[in-house]
Order: C-alpha cells, then sequence, then structure tokens
DNA sequence: CAATTCTTGTCGAATTATTAACAGGATCAA
DNA sequence: TTGATCCTGTTAATAATTCGACAAGAATTG
C-alpha cells in the first residue's frame, strides 16, 4: 500500500476532494439498496467518471478493493467516511436565519450525520428570541461571547451580502477556522482559516454560461 | 484581438467558466462603490487569484483592457455580462416548495438580474394552491402540460433525493435541456441536457475533509 | 485443478491548467 | 516632450490532472 504521494504535509488534489463526497453520496444509495459490491467500471459509469479516475483518487487513500471482485460496497463507504472524518461529530454556529437560512437549519441530514447546529444568529429583533429546529434565534451581538463559552468546528454565514464579511470576522475573532460561505461575497480570511463557499448566483451564471455555448455551438456550420 | 483557441465548437475550459461569475460579482461591487478603473494586479489581490490567471481568462473572450490603464470597471462589468449572457431575461421553472424551494424562489437577486421564476411545483398537497412569490404553487402532475404552453430555459431540482430523477425526466421530457439541480443525488440525463449541480452535502463534506487534513498537518513534526 | 474471466493499482503518456516573463504600448509627471 | 512607470495580452515553461494500458492476482467455471 503506497499511499500515493501522500507524504506528510501532501495535499490532496482539488479534483479528488470534489468528487469524494461524490462517491460517498452514491455508495450510500447502494448500500442501502442493498447491493454487495461494486467495480470501478460500475461506479464510474453511474457517475459519468472514468473508472481510471476513480481507481486512481481512491490509490490516494490506500487499496480498497480487490482484483476480480471490486470493491465491498460497505467497506468503501465506511473507508471513505473514514477518509471524509464523518465519524465523528461536528459542532456548527448559524449567522443568518433569513429564507437561506431557515433552510439550512431545517435541513434534516446534518444531524443525521453529526452536523450539529449548536445556536443560531441574527441581526433582525423580529426573528431574535424565535425558535428554529432546536435552538432559539440570538441576537449578532452574542456570537463572541457565545462562541467564548462553546467552541464551535463550522461556522454557516447565511447572511446578505452586505454582512457577509463583518460575520465571517467576528467568526474568526470566535476562533471558528472553517467557513461555509452561502453569502455571495469573495471573503478575506488569515491564512489558517478554510472558506467554503456556495454560492448560488455563481452555480445559475456557470449553468447560463455553459447554456449560451451551447446555444451558440449549435448554430455553427462546420 | 485573437480569443485564443475559441475557434468554432471549442469550449472555454471549466476553470475560466467557473471564475467568471466571481469576475463578475465583484467587478458589481466595485462599481456600486463608485471605483472607475481596476488592473488585474488589483482583481488578483481582492479575489486571491494570479494576475496572470485573471488576464489569461479574460483573453479568452477578447481585449478589453488598455496597457498602462488597466479596465475600466463599467465596461469590463458589461463585457462580461455579456460574456456570461445575462443580458438577456430566462424563464424558470422551480420543482419543490419545501425549505430549500422556498429560499430559493424568495431570492431577489433573480429577478433582478432576469431570471423569472414563472411556476412552482410540488408533490404536498397541503402546498399545492398557496402562493409563493408571484406563483401559484401547483401539483407536479401539470408540470408536462405546463411546459407544452410555456416553455422555461431552467429547470430548478429542490426535492429530497428520492425525486430528483424522476424530477429531472419530466423537465427533460419538458423541453427542458438546462437543470439546476439541489437534490443530493447524481443525475443522468440525454447527451444535449446541461446539469448544474448545487449539493450542499458535497460542499459542506469538501470543508470537512479540508478542516480534517489541516488538523493531521498541523500534529505533524516535519 | 487448469483455464478463463474479472478487476485492481500503478505507470507513463497525453492533456489541461497555471504561471512567470516580456514585448509593446498607454499613462503620467515634470 | 521626454523619461519613467504602469499594465496588458501573449507566449513559453511549468505544473497538475486525467486517462489508457497492463502486469499481477483473485474469482469463477468446467
Amino acid at each position: 500500500m503506497t499511499l500515493r504521494g501522500r507524504k506528510k504535509g501532501e495535499t490532496v488534489p482539488q479534483g479528488v476532494v470534489g468528487r469524494l463526497p461524490v462517491y460517498f453520496r452514491y455508495l450510500t444509495e447502494l448500500e442501502l439498496a442493498g447491493v454487495e459490491r461494486v467495480s470501478s467500471a460500475q461506479l464510474g459509469e453511474a457517475l459519468d467518471f472514468t473508472a481510471a479516475q476513480i481507481r486512481s483518487d481512491l490509490s490516494y487513500f490506500g487499496s480498497f478493493g480487490q482484483q476480480g471482485y471490486g470493491y465491498n460496497v460497505a467497506e468503501l463507504l465506511d473507508q471513505v467516511k473514514q477518509i471524509l472524518g464523518i465519524k465523528q461529530k461536528y459542532a456548527m454556529v448559524l449567522v443568518g436565519a433569513g429564507n437561506l437560512g431557515k433552510a439550512i437549519g431545517s435541513y434534516e441530514w446534518f444531524r443525521a450525520e453529526g452536523f450539529e447546529i449548536e445556536a443560531i444568529f441574527d441581526v433582525d429583533p423580529h426573528l431574535i428570541g424565535n425558535r428554529h429546529g432546536g435552538c432559539i434565534i440570538r441576537s449578532v451581538d452574542e456570537l463572541t461571547s457565545y462562541l467564548k463559552e462553546h467552541p464551535a468546528d463550522i461556522g454557516i454565514i447565511a447572511t446578505p451580502k452586505a454582512a457577509g464579511q463583518s460575520v465571517c470576522d467576528l467568526l474568526v475573532e470566535g476562533g471558528v477556522d472553517s467557513i461555509w460561505n452561502f453569502s455571495p461575497t469573495h471573503l478575506t480570511v488569515p491564512d489558517h482559516v478554510l472558506v467554503e463557499d456556495m454560492h448560488l448566483t455563481d452555480s445559475l451564471l456557470r449553468l447560463v454560461f455553459r447554456l449560451n455555448e451551447r446555444r451558440a455551438g449549435d448554430g455553427e456550420t462546420d
């Protein structure tokens, strides 16, 4: 078992990180469907990747398959969970209790997989004090003092664009060093802080660009 | 003006497509702030890209800057809008009026930029008939007949995992060939159909993976 | 048990993406 | 106007990623 290129400090390529959750999702479906074994060719077929890519991706972390057999679904799923780090719990705080914040806060999957939203904050006095899920919505003024008492692994920013950076600064100051950002703005953070962006607008614009690219391509003669 | 590699049928690299919306977003901010000119170095600094990359990206579509000056913000923004194709309107249908669907349906930015949600569908009898935004929520049974009368450019899938593929099939059958998918499943579609995925779960898992990668890295001695 | 069929993990080639460097030209200051 | 500075668009080099191919080994069949 060589763990290709995974010497100390070496990071896993972006593309691999992007595909791991896809594998996780599909393997979960397979296990639920009672499928016992699967080959890289079958995975590739179902997920629109090449078989070589899937084998190559997995080989960054070890050898989980068997020649002539493929992968045992349950076992591979377990390994992928291990790799992704979802065998432990994570404490999250959510800032922004608007429509999007509420949608995120009601997403059952998080709790089921050990991602616990432990507190919700907003600036709107009409929302503060309301319950949502198991949480009372607190004033964002309390964010710093809350974090002092209850450290969080992940901060979720679901505010409008204008508030994004300042909320981010509060979170970072409060010791949160992993940020899941739904606010449509580019966040500036210190080096040790991770930001994962979830920009609805960007995603839609990518779709529209490709839509137009396709339409333009259709009109061409050669 | 060479339009690097943009001969007939050639597609723009993934990375470039991914960054265009970021440029759009930031240029909009700059214009709003009254900034008149900007250089690739400044853009890069603000958005964490190299200046070379930004110039290289833009050069796929033309020459929009001026030596010794940089880019005129308003003009470049206009060009980027042109490139992305957001100077026209798009008709969208939204399937799924749960928490996430409602959040998407209430996102003001869409309407402001010409993305019009023209109809909303769901399976839940409790929701059908309700108003949301300007739309009455209809039964998903009416989706096919609706699309026959009102063709849509983009279909938004905001259903649970289980319904994702079947709703997708209905949309495709109804002539929708660009799909914005929030349902946490991999959609299988014909070649001519575009899918842009917006998987909350995948995004969170990527963040968690990198979080653990960092934690592991911190503990290393050499 | 031997022969055949599968399928992995890995290597190296090919492709794709990023970046540093620079020529050419505009701007700016005096 | 002149010289110094600035900045683009492009090219060439570098880096990263993807993919086909294959040796090696397990499973399966007769």
